[in-house]
DNA sequence: CGACTTTGACCGGCGC
DNA sequence: GCGCCGGTCAAAGTCG
């Protein structure tokens, strides 16, 4: 695992420093203090038993990245089982309900091309407005459950206009407008998926009338805003139509998944992003928090002995 | 102090 | 015409 080596790394900078700080301590004093000998043991000793501890962390952090990596694989196939099983379902949704079927002929629009339900009469009714339906998008990103703020950073700047909690689904609807050009008419709706907590549906509705803010600013931008186009981890464009599931979190499968993904994210950036994601993973477990804790601390403590 | 978020009120479309 | 529902507005609150 990648992120193990770079603690490996990270710790092991930190602690040549003080080896090297250890050595000349005792080079300056030899000579001078008989138990000099003894201290340097015991701190070699205490060296060793640092070491493995970091080794120890280092192995534990190895095992809780493949379990969160099967976990993950587990995850991702049990959310496509299911989202087929949805998309079969709002096809068999009886047409008494015409608000939701209107809704569903509208996501079918969304999904791909499909039969049309609507008489001609229908069409010859509102062919102006076919044509003047904005460009609708979706797109589907997985972010932790627990996070409860329906955010979607795809590197464009939303504004939140309001949100409701609609009837087919009880986690709340926020809508967002495009603030980054005033006049931008693009919109987004951002809701979690019913079947899973952890994915959240954004629709997009309308093109953007300006520049993306990643090619405004350089390529020097920080890589806490995602950018649609420039995805660092898993991207599955959908076969069925233009929806796009974004794994967040996902790390080392999806190395695993292609080369070619392998060498993207082998970049510099994409590296750092990683770090960034699996840094606050990390940071969310107390449990791993208290052992880096208790062996920083101890460093301390020995420091000041 | 400006930008942004929250949230209740309001509006228009649709079905009954 | 009434009620339901999704979408939007806008005042108040929050944050940096």
């Amino acid at each position: 695992m990648e992120f193990t080596s770079l603690l490996n790394t990270s710790l092991d900078l930190n602690l040549k420093p003080l080896r090297k700080q250890e050595s000349e301590n005792n080079f300056m004093e030899f000579g001078r203090n008989t138990t000099v000998e003894e201290e340097r043991g015991a701190l070699i000793k205490e060296l060793n038993r640092v070491s493995s501890e970091n080794k120890n962390l280092a192995e534990l952090l190895t095992v809780m990245c493949k379990n969160y990596s099967e976990l993950k694989n587990q995850m991702m196939e049990y959310t496509n089982k299911t989202n087929n099983h949805g998309i079969l379902h709002q096809n068999s949704t009886t047409p008494s309900n015409k608000r939701k079927l209107a809704e569903i002929n509208n996501n079918s629009n969304i999904i791909g091309p499909s039969e049309s339900t609507s008489s001609d009469e229908d069409s010859s009714k509102k062919p102006k407005e076919e044509q003047i339906k904005p460009k609708i998008s979706r797109v589907h990103v997985r972010t932790e459950a627990s996070d409860t703020s329906l955010v979607v950073k795809d590197g464009y700047q939303w504004r939140k206009y309001g949100q409701k909690v609609t009837r087919d689904n009880p986690s709340p609807r926020a809508y967002f407008r495009c603030s980054f050009a005033p006049t931008c008419p693009v919109k987004k709706k951002v809701q979690r998926s019913i079947e899973d907590q952890s994915v959240v549906v954004a629709t997009y509705e309308g093109e953007h009338n300006h520049p993306h803010p990643s090619k405004l600013e350089g390529t020097s931008t920080s890589n806490r805003s995602l950018r649609l186009g420039n995805v660092p981890c898993s991207t599955t464009l959908r076969s069925t139509g233009p929806m796009i599931t974004l794994d967040l979190t996902k790390q080392k499968s999806s190395q695993e998944e292609s080369p070619s993904l392998r060498g993207k994210i082998e970049s510099p950036r994409i590296q750092n992003y990683l770090v960034e994601q699996m840094a606050s993973n990390l940071t969310k477990d107390p449990s791993f928090k208290a052992a880096l804790a208790a062996a920083i601390s101890g460093k301390f403590l020995q420091q000041n002995n």
